[in-house]
Parts: structure tokens; C-alpha cells; sequence
DNA sequence: AATGAATGAGACTTCATTCAT
DNA sequence: TATGAATGAAGTCTCATTCAT
């Protein structure tokens, strides 16, 4: 009896989620160039043939780990957040936002923090030089800016601090944190007081 | 004949010279496994042949690297700090030192920051991934270690604060700052005051 | 769906076997750092790649070729001697075994005993120097050694004549056949009165 | 002051002296392919670019070696041969004359012989592969070869023995023994009795 | 859906050789 | 005569990717 389009479904999606969290891990730690897909398809504990039926090429898988993986974990630790209020009052969500995550027994949230945050990088050789994380870097950027923005509209933030500068070394400083947390793991770690984070803004 | 003893130093401290400095933009921006002694050698004009020459291997030339040209640069910024004074102060004038480098408008000076600074990358292969610059990284996390808990004895800075933490988050910051300094170049470049990064120790 | 794990296994041997033979004539012939894995490759028909897919290095490769190949040859030479007999009697089956292999139509007997008795050549570069050769060299001449030791003690071979030296001579001598037979062919090798090499013991 | 011809000359004699010493140390030990000429130039203790200045190319100094220094050296240790009298005189006395050389505390004896008698190793690579030590090994086993068949023509050696295996098994059996000096030193050297290898002929 | 054999571009490295001085 | 900077072909090895099954 051969298997049900539903049971086919369960499976794809079963070994893309494992495919997804042995990438994000080797991924988040090693950077795109030093990871291998046969580190990754080891991990996973299948082929490295597998990784090619799901994903067209390494690029492909690393794009797919933003999108679908990278990304939603940092919105779902964002979701508590009020937009509805003051830039201030978001920027300290968002800080409670991130450290939240980094607490988290999840190690998932770290490595998409490391991932999302890692600006070094480049994919792809050099003929095909393309920094897919830069894109994903500039608008994380981007909502940072906003809030920022806001809150100097708002008269509560320095409007004398420019303000891609203060966004730039806020990610540096999650990312310095996020660093901490994989080294530490979330029992040890402890997460600095918001105000100091906030100071950056004032 | 052949050339004099000191014809050729010239000729080897010229390329040398030359070398490095390409090297030190590549390994920099690209971090170490991304970049190639193939993309260095063309950089510099010569063959890569010429590389393995006066280095007798990659990391060779990247220990080199560090070595004799990142933390020179950074010795060299850190030359007019009064060590002899509490560590506040000393944290200021490091904050000021870091600042002045980047805002020269030689571009070697955020390179060897934003290599120095570089956290993530393994140097080496799987079978012999030893990470270089871990180790110079440890011995900067030290060196800025030593300071706040100078700070925190004097009462100075927050007792409560991990100073590992702070450190990360600190060169984090940074090196952030380094980033956008490469960015924009040395003209656009506005450093923030350094009461902002100073408020992560208070 | 994929092969079976046998139909997998049949690939394997077939292809190794290929390997094997092609590399068993190569650094048998020219020696092993006179040998190119690029060569060998050629030889079997295939990438170098796969070369690398089934041996981990050259040198694994090369291993596995004295440890899987040339000494199960010579161990089957070996077989029909009868080592519960006189020293002198074991010595002339030793003869009578190498002349049969290099009599033999199949070539692989002849370079198998000519990649053993390889006395000169150096496994990997200078910095990793590695005699391989020579340590089954050294087995070989334990074994040939405890022979002559044998005849020794039971009054068939000269005490005079030091062990370790007839056993380097008789060793260059069969090497010697053995170039012979690589260059005649087994039609026109006709290999020496056994009488003429256990001279060499009296 | 410039030097005058006969100065010239004598350095270029020196320099080819010490060049040539050096080669046929290292090409002995080593094989052509695995010797470089920088180890042979540091050895010497000048440049690499040197050695093209007295010789063309690797396989130019090489061929000199053998025809200027190998193949002398061999001829000078059979000078005191009588070749005026039987074959198997004269074999007697060649196997003297390179026991003698093999004794000698002078390592070139061995090191020509061990070079002469290399019968593996391929010269060049691939596209070029001219084994000149074939050729070299071709004349040395004609010389021999004359002096068994003389023998055989007196009725002292054994006519039913076929002279080229005869010959081939002598050589193989004299660089067995050059390697055991080479690795001996002269003085922990004894070579056998000459009537041992006599063994092979009758 | 899944495997792993097979390929080949590209990386690091070595080394014979050239050449300006 | 002599040096060593410079080159580039060739070698070992890695790894993303393809494909038959």
C-alpha cells in the first residue's frame, strides 16, 4: 500500500525540519564558507544527496534557513512586543525581546540571533560573490532604524546619535551576547540589565 | 653580479609590504577560510607562487598577519594612553584610542581592528582547525578584563556586571563600529561619544 | 529509490579492485613519489576525485594497497610452504614460492613483491616523512631473519655470515628477478636454479 | 683587479666539485624525483640559481653526475682489476674492488654505486619520463655480462645459467649491500665473503 | 523519498626554471 | 660568477553538485 499524499507531506516536512536545525546550528557557528553539506547531511543522519532533493543548491538551503527558520524565530520572540506605544517602550521590548530568546533552554534562538547578526560572511565563491546575509542584515537594520527613528521623534532618544551607527553597534552587542550565550549555554548565562543596552540610545 | 644584500631587504620588505596590506583587507572583510591566496596574490599583482615565497603557508601569512601588522596598529593607537591612572580613565582613553583609529583615514587601522576583532572564524581545515585568532582574542579579552576589574576595585564601575560579559559586548561594539567604519570610509565615518559605550560598565 | 546496500557493496569492490590494480602496477613502477594520484585516476578511467571518495589520501591509498593487495599476494605464495620442516627446507620453499609468483601469468605477483622489496623510496614530503615502506620492509626481514636463524641453529647455514646482511642480499637479489620479470613478461622470465640463490646461506 | 682566466677556472672546478658532492649524496639517497634542487643548492651552501648556472636543468646535473662522477668513481675502483686474465679472475676482483668501496671511509663509493645501480626510479615527469639511470644500469650490465660469458667460454662458470639474470641478481645483491653500508657507516660495515656472491656463477 | 557513486572546479602547496642585477 | 625574486605547471586534496537507481 503505498503511502498518502498526507503521510508523504509528514515526511518531507519531518526531514526538512531536521535538515533545518542540523543547518542552523553548523551554519550560526562555523559560517557559510567553512560549513559543508556533508557535515550538515551527517548530522541530520542522511545522505548528502537528501539536502539536494530538498534544496536546490547550498545557497538555496542557507536562504530557506533565513526565511523560514532564522527569521520566524526572531518575530515569534518578537511577538509579545507592543508596536502600539512609544519608541522607547519598543526598544526595551525588544531588548527583553532578544534576551528572552537568549534565556531560552531553545539553543534555536541563539544560533538564528548568531546567524541573523553574523556580518562577516560572504556565500558563494567569487564569481558568484553574493552576501545573502548582508540583505537579511540591512533589514533587521532597518527595523532597528525605525524604532530608533521613532523614538527620537518622540524626544525620547539622542537625535544627536546617528542613528544607523546606534543600530549597528546594538546588533554587535546582541551579537556579542549571543556569543556568550552558545559558549555558556542558557543555565549559566545571565543577561545584562535593559538600561545599560538602552543607554546606547540616549 | 648579483644585487646587494641590502637591494634585495628592499625588494623582500617592498612586497612584504605589499602583500600584507592586500592580505589584511582580504582576510579581514572575507575572514580567513573565505579568503584565497589566489584572490591576495591577484590583489597584490603578483603570482600566488610569490605568496609562498616569503610565507610558507596561509596561516603563516595570516599569523604573520596578525602579528606583525594588526596589533602593531593597535599597539600603536594605544601608545598615548596613561596606563598610570584609574580604570575609568584608562577605559575612556581606550574608548578614544579605538575612535582615533578608526577615524584615521588610513583604512589599516579598521581592518586590523575588524581582524582582530573577528570572533567566528577557525583557521584551518576540519582535520587541523585551530583558531589563530582565538587566541589573540583572548589576549585582547584579557588585556580589557584586567582594566574593569581595575574599574570595579576602585569602585568605579558596576560590580555586579560579569566583566567577560561586558568585554564581549564591549568588542562587539567595536567591532561593530569597525564595520560601519569600512563601510563609509573615514570621511563619513562620526564616532559616538564614548560616555554612550562607556554606560555598559556603569 | 536506491540501490540495495548489496548492489552498493558490488560497486565499491568492483571499483576498488580497479583502483587497486591500477595503482599496484603505478607505485610499483615508478615509485611512490614518482607516482600521481592524476596518473592512477587516468589509468582506471575515472576522476581523481573518486580516488579521494574511496582513499582518504595518497598515502591511505597506498597503505591499503601493501596492506590489502601486495602482502595477501605474497601470504598466498606463501601458503603451500610447509614451515614445520628444517630452515634450510623452509628457506628453498621461500625460493621456490617468490620464483612461482614471479613465474606466474598474473603480473601482479611480480610487482606486488617489487612494491614489498621497494627498499629506497620515501612515503609523503619532507616534512611528513614517513617511511611506510620500510616498515613492512622490516616485517619482511623479521620473517626471512627467523628462517635463516633457523638453518642457523640446526647446522644447514653458515654461523659465519650475519643474518641481517644475507637477508638484505637475498631480499635485492629477488628484487632484482623480480625487475627482470616486469620487463620480460612471465612467456621469457625463467628464473634462476634455486641451488644458485640458497648459496648465498652456506 | 680582475681574475684572471686561470682563477675562474679553478672556482668553476670547485663549485662544480661541491655541487656534484651534494647532488650524488642526495640524488643517491633520495631518487631523482623526490631530491630537489634546493636542498641539493643548501647543502652546497650557495644559490639554487647557481646550479643553473653550471648545469641546464635537473636532469642535466644528474646526467652529469653519472658521467662525470658516478661512472668514474666505479671505474677508478676497478683500475687496479687485471683484466688480463680469466673471467672469473676478473669477477673475483671486481667483486673485490666493490667491496673495497663499499669499505672505503669515503661515502661517494657508496653513494655512486646506490645512484648507478637505482634501477626504479623514472627521470622527469611524465610527458619527458626518460629513464636515464635505464641506460646507464644498460652499459654496467653489458660490462658485467662480458666478463660472465668469458668465464662461461673458459669453463668456469656455469653455462647453463643464463647470463643477463646473472647479472641483474649480482647487481641487485652489490646495492643491497651499499644500502646496508649506507646506513652502516664504513666502519660497522663487513661486507661478506667474496665467495658467497661467487656462489651466483658457478 | 533516498542513496551514494561519480565528477570537476578550485583551493593550497611544491618546485624546476627564468632573469634582472 | 652569483643571488634570490618571480613565475607557473603540476600535484594533492576538498567539496558542491549531478545522476542512475
Amino acid at each position: 500500500m503505498p503511502r498518502t499524499k498526507l503521510q508523504y507531506e509528514l515526511i518531507r516536512n519531518e526531514r526538512k525540519d531536521l535538515i533545518l536545525t542540523a543547518a542552523l546550528f553548523i551554519f550560526s557557528t562555523k559560517g557559510y564558507n567553512s560549513a559543508s553539506m556533508d557535515e550538515i547531511s551527517k548530522t541530520v543522519g542522511c545522505s548528502h544527496g537528501l539536502l539536494f532533493h530538498y534544496y536546490s543548491s547550498k545557497k538555496d538551503l542557507y536562504i530557506s534557513l533565513i526565511n523560514e527558520v532564522a527569521m520566524p524565530l526572531i518575530k515569534k520572540s518578537f511577538e509579545g512586543i507592543n508596536f502600539n506605544q512609544s519608541g522607547k517602550g519598543i526598544m526595551r521590548d525588544v531588548c527583553n525581546a532578544f534576551f528572552k530568546a537568549l534565556k531560552s533552554n531553545n539553543d534555536q534562538f541563539s544560533w538564528a540571533i548568531n546567524l541573523l547578526l553574523n556580518i562577516d560572511d560572504t556565500v558563494g565563491n567569487k564569481s558568484n560573490s553574493v552576501s545573502v546575509l548582508k540583505k537579511h542584515h540591512q533589514s533587521v537594520v532597518a527595523s532597528i532604524s525605525a524604532i530608533i527613528e521613532q523614538g527620537k521623534a518622540e524626544g525620547d532618544f539622542n537625535k544627536e546619535k546617528d542613528t544607523y551607527q546606534s543600530v549597528i553597534a546594538f546588533m554587535a552587542l546582541i551579537k556579542g551576547l549571543s556569543y556568550i550565550r552558545m559558549q555558556l549555554g542558557y543555565k549559566k548565562f545571565i543577561y545584562p540589565d535593559v538600561n545599560i543596552i538602552m543607554g546606547l540610545f540616549y
